[in-house]
DNA sequence: TATTTATACAGCATTTTATTCTTTATTTTT
DNA sequence: AAAAATAAAGAATAAAATGCTGTATAAATA
């Protein structure tokens, strides 16, 4: 694919927003028959353009009320410590995100527990188990404004 | 609902791996069959456990290379401008996430950008624009170890 | 310029899935 | 123990996905 044209960015708008939307439903709006828009999508995922398709829970409502974002400093920096670092932090169910940052902290991360407590939990029973840990920044998010995963398309065209 | 039990469970992990399978492979998988599956998923979605089914795309394929996170803090507190500074983020395209923070910062954002050039263009054309800001400390992503929006269910059980 | 080739899409046919309904088994309540 | 509520199987129907054919338009080639 050469690149990608204001019906493909359309598409993939529409299914960010809502994918369970039907071909035909999406074929209306943009004033289209089935067809191609049903050839656009199945190329757009066979190119990679759409890594899937997902449900987006309701954390609170599952009991998984607080979001959590730690910076943390490790005291050590060699390669083999920093791959054992990530993977240990992967591993633990309650981060959901983990980059390596430039800035002031070397990992940041995005954690999902219930409350609290289990917060309070993870860190003494997980985090500080790992070696090498040096400066940890706890931050708690007390309300969210904005939180999606839906890339905002209108800059390409 | 009194509660999820197993079952619903069970399929909101699935879902959330990849929500375009068909009820009747989630109903092999489950062994069971299709009406049962098809009826609680209706109902989780009903009773606001599943908020929505969305596509997931490459950032990077699609030219947004360039995750960036931003420690704010303001210097004011009014009520009326913590309202107005979430409202004006939030309408950055750029801002994916925006969170009320405890801790060394007032807000945490997260940004999805084409690359450095496009995020200084952000800081200096659109963010510095806003007032009473005070403290601002960026941690440019270097590489993601983890970056998934599903919640771990198995703490539930 | 004429001819070929590739691309995009309409429209229809077919297969697969979603959705609804009925019946039966099981559990819960009284 | 009887009645009511719940959960699921199985079949029937509606809707959607998927594939195919033909046509028009644009791009490439001679």
């Amino acid at each position: 694919m050469a690149n990608l044209d204001t019906v493909d960015i359309k598409i993939l708008e529409l299914l960010q927003q809502n994918s369970n939307r039907t071909t035909k439903s999406i074929a209306e709006e943009l004033g289209m028959t089935t067809s191609p828009i049903f050839e656009r999508i199945k190329k757009l995922e066979k190119e990679g353009y759409i890594k899937g398709y997902v449900a987006v829970l309701n954390q609170k409502k599952i009991g998984l009320k607080q979001t959590v974002f730690m910076g943390i400093t490790l005291q050590g920096h060699t390669r083999s410590y920093l791959e054992k670092f990530v993977t240990q932090i992967n591993n633990f169910p309650e981060v959901i995100e983990c980059h390596r940052v430039s800035g002031n902290f070397d990992y940041l991360l995005k954690l999902v527990v219930e409350d609290i407590e289990a917060y309070e939990h993870f860190i003494i029973s997980k985090l500080t188990l790992l070696p090498y840990l040096g400066n940890v920044q706890s931050l708690i998010t007390l309300s969210t404004g904005k939180e999606t995963n839906e890339i905002n398309l209108s800059r390409l065209q």
